[in-house]
DNA sequence: TGTACATCAGTGAACGCGCGTTCACTGATGTAC
DNA sequence: TGTACATCAGTGAACGCGCGTTCACTGATGTAC
């Protein structure tokens, strides 16, 4: 047995991983797979040995974003066991501030990406929904557990994190992409306290 | 003087119709110069009698949603000079219809294209910010001019529509897709009232 | 401990298809006479 | 009114590049002895 066993495990992740950046800052068919190898540091042939397609890479990298993402990480280093509430205020800070807009790759697909799983196959789509279930469920613990409103509430701050992060990103205007996120901001934060 | 002199210009304006569809419905890269051409009636060869490049065609496709296309032209005939208000209600509405959901080539790109549109040329980018904003100033003048919050809740009833759409594409479960779209429309509306 | 070997992750050349773009042409049209 | 002509919108074959995928190979690794 050639290799240690975890090793292609590893390769395989080192391979989402660049995958997951390069799609969330150029999109599906932007993105070349001689680029997903170079960039995790190997070449176009030995794709193939990991993955049966470009579809099933791009299913997988959608998938990739959880608890275990640099976003995320970042999130949880802030504060020791921060309370639901402390948590989802941080992740609408995070959402739609400065550093996030500025470097797309290393964030969240959700709204890097959502035309483009659109359009996709069931795969992505799939995994889209996982991400977006799981954000609107963060999001919802940080209401009271008898609060009749709070799913609802929770929904519209996923929404209006995506909607105005993603229309900042269509625009060129300065002045524009600050307001569409901080009107997106504050109106988020609202419904916390609501 | 072969032709008639309108008549290139009706061609051309045929060729920008059938793109928008296309390109709504499957963004840029997945629809080919072919496919425009021969949904327009003609041939692949003649486009570029009318187009430098395939991007200044996206380009003038995005900026061709305007107050003339069937999407608009409905609004205006279900009521003859409706006020500002019922106007803005009418939009919300109708944005976040079923029918809106099921027909996306014949609707707006602001929601169709936000992904494929951040990461487009300059042309692109202008054109997509230039119906943002007559968008947003549709909403601002179902409020009273000297509302001081007008502004903002113009751009969040935007970012919400736009947010609740654009999540609502990209799920395939029906539950999710109607209770996106439900939450985004009954607060949009809510802002109306505030 | 040292050596031969089998495995298979990784390599890189090659294939083939799709699509944006070019180009030589054709034929419908309006004008001149 | 009828005919010859010039124009140029539209045609469709061809070009060339990029990229997903395949394939014969290589060489690093762990195991058997």
């Amino acid at each position: 047995m050639p290799y240690s066993p975890a090793h292609k495990a590893r390769t395989r992740a080192r391979i989402v991983e660049s995958a997951r950046g390069l799609f969330n800052r150029r999109g599906f068919e932007q993105v070349t797979i001689d680029e997903v190898m170079a960039a995790a540091g190997l070449t176009r042939g030995g794709f193939y040995n990991h993955f049966r397609s470009k579809d099933e890479l791009y299913a997988e990298a959608v998938r990739s974003f959880t608890m275990c993402n640099p976003f995320t990480k970042r999130l949880a280093s802030r504060a020791r066991r921060p309370s639901p509430r402390g948590l989802a205020k941080r992740i609408v800070d995070l959402y739609l501030s400065d550093e996030v807009l500025a470097s797309v790759d290393e964030q969240c697909p959700l709204y890097a990406l959502p035309s483009d799983v659109a359009r996709a196959g069931l795969a992505p789509r799939k995994a889209y929904t996982d991400v977006l279930r799981s954000m609107t469920r963060l999001y919802r613990r940080a209401f009271a557990a008898d609060d009749r409103d709070a799913d609802r509430k929770a929904q519209l701050m996923v929404s209006l994190c995506v909607g105005g992060m993603v229309l900042a990103r269509t625009t060129n205007d300065p002045e524009l992409r600050a307001s569409l996120r901080k009107t997106a901001r504050q109106q988020a934060l609202a419904f916390l306290d609501e």
